[in-house]
DNA sequence: ATATTTTGTTAGATTATTCTAACAAATTTG
DNA sequence: CAAATTTGTTAGAATAATCTAACAAAATAT
């Protein structure tokens, strides 16, 4: 069994090499908040057990085993998030921290039963996808905000920021996923647009924002 | 804040003491399948912290602050326990192993929740009192059955022994909390106790069984 | 193509948790 | 009580996870 560290670590490189390509030792270390000299050994012992390869001065590939090892921690987070969620009450800002640490329990049969006490839910509170039993997760073919256009009516399905502050910045908005937004017009000086949705006839949302907001658009 | 191996050191001090009166190295060591210089070293470690007193060759004594920690994991024990099996629907064998993890978790409104869900229980599904959140314990008078007389009748509160093994013995025998049992006799050569509950007309409960069940007569 | 900066490596040390081996104190037995 | 047994201690070592300091390789900038 991985230890907890482990796990971190395997999430972590598996972060790193969907969002960025590849995981380079200090990307790792800074993901981690630990020192390059730490990570780079803790790579070497992953290596030993197979989950990652690794050369010298090249980036840190986790092997089959080991992407398949991190989706599932990965699923225990996500299956965590949305039980807290909907069936204890949480807000979707609450329960990252929570979920960091029950991702780690080692009791298949109490995230089975969250599983099924939800339904089986495909994606978690901030619309990321929940990986299968298998380790295999579902692409979500998302657009970002800032590439819809003016007169588009679009759908928030997830988020591509789900800090804390994100989320209560759009708490304050009353955005939330499943948010109907109408697009009223796009600035080309600062890539802002207004939109419409729900009670608000006109909102300003910076690019920042709506390159974080994940859209479905109706054809 | 300490660790998860000082807690679960913690957490057997406590019982340890509660159950024997004392807590020897030895039991110590045993109680944590470990061996006595391990023991003996992690009882030094939390003394520098304040946790327990400990002179060569005496029993460890927990201090009141190292008293309120362990109630304080108990607590969490407790109520995660009766959140598997009231809100999540396991069995009450199955839950201990999976508290045994989630106690350790640091996360006040995770446990704050539970709690409110399930209406502030003041007992586990074993029918342990859970300690408040100051760490106070209160104390339920139970006696055991085999402390019971012919024709007295008495109801199941709590059980001294709550491993798997036994909990799926009862499960066998449709022995539950709450069970209302009708004491018929008691064999004075072996200690068994004849019963009636439920369906069952007449039962025997070998003495072992009678003194792991803790009961409340009724007058 | 150098020089500078960034990135990565090695070596050596530290802390936490554990072990075994050897010995010593305390307790129990005959 | 003396012998045997149990319990507890010390010393020394191992593993996991981390650090800093020093150096080396790779990437970037002039
Ligand atoms: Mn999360
Ligand atoms: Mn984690
Ligand atoms: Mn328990
Ligand atoms: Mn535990």
């Amino acid at each position: 069994m991985a230890s907890i560290t482990e796990e971190n670590y395997l999430k972590a490189l598996f972060n790193l090499s969907n969002n960025q390509g590849e995981a380079s030792i200090s990307d790792l270390a800074n993901q981690l908040g630990v020192s390059m000299p730490t990570a780079n050994s803790m790579v070497k012992t992953l290596q030993k057990q197979g989950l990652c390869k690794y050369e010298k001065y090249k980036p840190v590939i986790l092997t089959e085993q080991g992407k398949k090892a991190a989706a599932l921690i990965i699923r225990k987070h996500r299956l965590t998030e949305m039980f807290l969620v909907n069936k204890m009450g949480f807000g979707w800002e609450e329960v990252h921290e929570i979920a960091e640490q029950v991702e780690h329990i080692h009791a298949p049969k109490f995230f089975e039963r969250m599983d099924e006490m939800m339904g089986f839910p495909t994606v978690d509170p901030h619309g990321s996808p929940i990986p299968d039993k298998q380790g295999r997760i579902q692409e979500l073919h998302l657009k970002s905000l800032s590439e819809a256009v003016p007169g588009q009516e679009a759908v928030i399905a997830a988020l591509s920021d789900s800090s804390a502050e994100f989320l209560a910045y759009l708490n304050s908005r009353q955005l939330s996923l499943g948010t109907e937004l109408k697009i009223l017009s796009k600035e080309s000086f600062d890539q802002s647009m207004t939109v419409a949705y729900g009670e608000k006839e006109r909102e300003s949302l910076s690019q920042k924002v709506c390159e974080k907001l994940l859209i479905r658009i109706f054809d």
